[in-house]
DNA sequence: TCAAAAAGCGACATCAGTGTCTTTTTATTA
DNA sequence: TAATAAAAAGACACTGATGTCGCTTTTTGA
């Protein structure tokens, strides 16, 4: 399967979500991606018709991913390994889409973003949950604590992107959680 | 004192200011401007030479009343009342300049961002640690402690604007830092 | 009350990006 | 290797935003 324009597409994509983590959704244009990639206008328009096209099915393969985890491990593994994936996330900055993420989202498509939200959170209420039931995890809401770990996170990737990092900045954010969580 | 022309320049600030809270900061044109203030383009110009010393001088003004706080109470009270001013913010996202702020931060400005982020960790982490001096907090990390406060408020005031708003959301902020700061 | 200054208007040239269309190049395979 | 299909190039017309400039209206204060 994939016909031989896949390669060019995936080169595409590739390219695109490089501009898109460093400037961001609306600073990208069909023209940045010609060069980046190599191709002129009218090449690059026979794959795709436009940056929202391109930007849209990068978030699909990224997201993809992300949903591609959980084993039948005890809770304190998989948090442990969801907070590891997380630190490292956040450790390369280059690589964040968060803002052109949400400038696209403000920009009419909140839907699927209130639903890539609603999943995340649901995924951590089922993982406190189960492990406060094996009694792995502390009594915590789940609700709140699983708002705080989201919301802590995205602000998290924001400002990376824009201030000076400070070294201990991912190791707080998985330290607090686990403080949260597990007795010492 | 403040000529004539001080109100339109207040007006225009006006104006343009929800329409960067709606927009974020790319999005939002000099017609946009023109149409919303009912300025024509050469009278807005006579005032301002584009959106970027525009949003410029709204963020002064922002910030500058954000810093005027502070009094001599004791810790706690001044948690909450700083937290009660967040609550607030956080309710009306209509008026949130964040995605403004990261994008006009990611297009060269993000010396400026840096340096408002420093100071509100820096208040933050005096506050911590005189509430914990006179035992007013429990002990924590005062570092770890003010990135977690920060960083959880900035990833509220972005998504809230895009995703639907659960009605506990600002409530979980609140009570999370008090839970974290003072005994029940 | 009237002249000068300030405020406001809108046409203009310009620019950067868009999306389309025709032509050229490169691969494919009969 | 010639015929055909796919891929790529780049010229074109168009759009929407910019910043400027000369003109008109309004304000003001001598």
């Amino acid at each position: 399967m994939g016909g031989k324009g896949t390669k060019t597409k995936e080169k595409i994509r590739q390219q695109a979500r490089r501009l898109f983590a460093e400037k961001g959704f609306q600073a990208v244009t069909m023209s940045d991606i010609c060069e980046r990639t190599g191709l002129s206008r009218g090449g690059l328009y026979r794959y795709y018709s436009g940056t929202g096209q391109i930007f849209s099915e990068i978030l699909v393969e990224e997201y993809a991913a992300a949903n591609k985890m959980e084993g039948e491990s005890s809770a304190r593994t998989v948090l442990e390994h969801l907070l590891e994936t997380l630190r490292t996330e956040i450790m390369d900055k280059e690589r964040s889409l968060s803002l052109a993420i949400y400038e696209y989202a403000s920009l009419g498509n909140e839907t699927f973003f209130a639903e890539i939200h609603a999943g995340a959170k649901k995924r951590w209420m089922h993982l406190l949950e189960y492990g406060m039931k094996t009694g792995e995890f502390k009594p915590v809401d789940a609700g709140q604590m699983s708002e705080l770990i989201l919301y802590y996170y995205q602000g998290l990737r924001m400002w990376s992107r824009v201030i000076p990092f400070e070294k201990q900045t991912a190791e707080y954010y998985v330290s607090t959680i686990k403080q949260m969580l597990l007795e010492e």
